[in-house]
DNA sequence: CGATTTTGACCGGCGC
DNA sequence: GCGCCGGTCAAAATCG
């Protein structure tokens, strides 16, 4: 497992095109750690015994998409307050151009029981198209959150029909419905209001999710906390969008916005993030009936290039591990 | 009745 | 300019 998944990996670096090489050079080796592996003109000197794949999987997953950065967060906001008061993500992102093929990645599902496992986040059906040269149809979803620019397509893959080609674009501003209700567990007004949709929720999640959503809790009670109307408060816990936006935290909390944004998107990003769309979606809906595919998860070099691939088999509980270990 | 999906129309980029 | 193709829009249908 762990050579076949090292050899897919480096076979992947090596078929990358020179530019891209360079950015999967800044995703694999942070100039700060200990380098896993070596780059295509520096490869072969690395012994493949010391390359643990669960170490390897956590880097990658951490460093191809962790979340919002600082500057994707304060861009967003600036466009927005520039324009319409903050009301418009999605426009103002777009028009920016923010939502670039960099932001773009596409993974590899085995799907479940004939449908797709759901990611955590809200999505919306905003068009479906047959693709040339494929059998099956492309659908477009788009996150429901009117500020958040996120978008995804869904392809059932023409090799292996049990196979989705999920192709994510954008960022999401806000968090999962689970981080958002689990923040409100202390909040009885809200938990009333939310209790059925709450209870579950929570049954999707599993114990050790909870502990890693601790600076979450942490950040929804101080924001709780802090001198708001009551009435806004009271607001808050009825909107229709159940999401936690970064957005709100800053707009309603402008001293966290200049002495805690640090802090506060260090965590908020840490736990969270677009690949963490997906990975967490093994963790928290993992196939009650294992697919019978002896298939072991391993990172892929997408057929479009510029785009980060990533395999996932719910069945393998070997992935499953490191991505537990590193996002929880 | 509001939210979501479906589906044909429309639009823009690209190659010829 | 024209046609092809992928992506998006928006009205109608459907769902819960």
């Amino acid at each position: 497992m762990e050579d076949m998944l090292d050899e897919s990996v480096v076979n992947w670096l090596g078929s990358l095109e020179e530019e891209e090489e360079f950015i999967m050079q800044d995703v694999l080796f942070d100039t700060e750690q200990v380098p896993l592996m070596t780059t295509t003109q520096q490869r072969p000197t690395e012994p493949k015994s010391q390359v643990r794949s669960a170490e390897l999987v956590n880097m990658l997953i951490s460093k191809v998409y962790s979340g919002p950065t600082i500057g994707d967060i304060e861009s967003a906001l600036s466009l927005s307050c520039s324009n319409d008061g903050g009301r418009n993500y999605r426009s103002a992102l777009q028009e920016k151009g923010t939502s670039t093929k960099m932001d773009k990645y596409t993974l590899r599902i085995k799907t479940c029981d004939n449908g797709v496992a759901d990611d955590g986040y809200k999505w919306r059906k905003y068009g479906q198209k047959l693709i040339k040269n494929s059998p099956n149809p492309r659908s477009y979803y788009r996150c429901t959150n009117p500020r958040c620019n996120a978008k995804k397509q869904v392809e059932r893959s023409t090799e292996d029909p049990e196979t989705v080609i999920v192709t994510y674009e954008g960022l999401h501003l806000h968090f999962t419905y689970s981080h958002f209700l689990l923040s409100q567990k202390n909040d009885q007004h809200a938990a009333s209001l939310n209790a059925v949709k709450k209870q579950k929720k929570q049954t999707e999640l599993q114990p050790k999710e909870s502990e890693g959503q601790q600076p979450m809790q942490q950040i929804a009670q101080s924001i709780q906390n802090t001198e708001q109307p009551q009435q806004n408060k009271h607001l808050r816990a009825e909107e229709s969008y159940q999401e936690f936006c970064l957005e709100d935290i800053l707009l309603e909390n402008p001293l966290m916005r200049e002495k805690n944004i640090h802090g506060l998107l260090t965590d908020v990003q840490r736990p969270q993030g677009m690949l963490e769309d997906v990975v967490p979606l093994m963790v928290r809906k993992p196939c009650s009936s294992a697919t019978p595919s002896n298939e072991p998860s391993y990172f892929s070099q997408e057929s479009s290039p510029s785009h980060y691939s990533l395999f996932i088999s719910p069945s393998s509980s070997q992935i499953d591990k490191g991505i537990l270990s590193s996002i929880l």
